[in-house]
DNA sequence: CAGCCGTTTGACGCTAACGTCAAGCCGTGG
DNA sequence: CCACGGCTTGACGTTAGCGTCAAACGGCTG
C-alpha cells in the first residue's frame, strides 16, 4: 500500500499507473504550473485535489487543447473564488463558443462517418 | 482573375486566401500525401475536390487531430470505392467510438463551463 | 550494511507541423 | 528589357510535449 491507507495522499506512480501516463509527463503538468502538489521534503505528494485537476487536464488534452489553453481552463476553476469575475465571464464565453464548433464540427464527421459505414455495410450484404 | 474564371481551377494562393492558411501549410499537406493537386508545368494546381479534401483537413485539424490521422480519415473516403470494405469497416467503428468518447468529453466539459458562467454570474448579480 | 526501489533534478533527444529564409524560374506590364 | 509578383524546391529554425538517460538521494528490507 501507497502512502497512506485512505485515499486522500497519493505519490507520483500512483497517479501514473491510475490514468496510463508517465512520471515525467505529470512533473512536466508541474513545470508548467497546472499542477502543484505538496512536498514532503523533496517528494511530491498529491492530494485529491491535485488528482482532480489532473482528470481535468487529460479530458483536455483528448480534447485536443494545448497545456497552455488547459491551464487557462483550470485557472476558471480557481478564478471563481477570485475577484476577476467578469473577466472570468468573458473567458468562458469565448471557450463555449469555440467548444460549440468543435460539437458541430465533430456531430458532422461522426455522421458522415456513419454514412460512408452504411455505404460500405451495404456492399458487404451483396458481395455476400 | 486567377487561373480561370470558372470554379473549377484554383491557385495555391487562392486556397490559402479562402482558408486562411499559409501556401506552406498546404504544399506540407500534399508532402504528406493528404493532397494530390494537377501540375501545369511546376505550378499546382487545384480543383474542386482537392479544394474538398482541404476542406476535410481543416475540420481535422480543428478537431485536434494529427496529419496522420486525417490521412487515414481521407482514405476512408478513397477506400469507398476500392475492394478492403470490410477492413475500413473496422477503421470506421475505431474512429467512431474514439469520436463519441470525445463527444462525451465535450459535454460534460461544456455543461461544467455553463455551471462555472451562472456561479460567476450570480456574483456579479450580488455585487451590483 | 548492502541492495534495491522510488524519487528527485537536470540535460539532451525527438516528432509534428509548420515558419522563414534563400535562390531560382516564369510570365506580364511599363 | 527589366523589374515585379507569384510560383517552385531546399534547408534550416521553432514550439509543444513529452521520452530518455544520468547522477544522486532517502528509506525499507534481508
Amino acid at each position: 500500500m501507497t502512502p497512506q491507507d485512505n485515499r486522500d495522499l497519493f505519490a507520483i506512480a500512483d497517479l501514473a499507473r491510475e490514468f496510463g501516463i508517465s512520471t515525467r509527463a505529470i512533473r512536466f503538468y508541474e513545470a508548467k504550473g497546472l499542477l502543484a502538489p505538496e512536498r514532503v521534503g523533496a517528494t511530491r505528494v498529491f492530494r485529491r485535489r491535485d488528482r482532480a485537476r489532473l482528470i481535468l487536464i487529460l479530458r483536455g488534452k483528448r480534447l485536443g487543447f494545448s497545456l497552455r489553453d488547459i491551464s487557462d481552463y483550470l485557472s476558471l476553476y480557481d478564478a471563481n473564488r477570485t475577484q476577476q469575475v467578469s473577466l472570468l465571464i468573458g473567458k468562458v464565453d469565448e471557450r463555449l463558443a469555440s467548444l460549440e464548433t468543435q460539437l458541430e464540427d465533430l456531430q458532422t464527421t461522426i455522421s458522415e462517418l456513419k454514412e460512408i459505414k452504411k455505404l460500405a455495410d451495404d456492399r458487404l450484404d451483396k458481395a455476400g
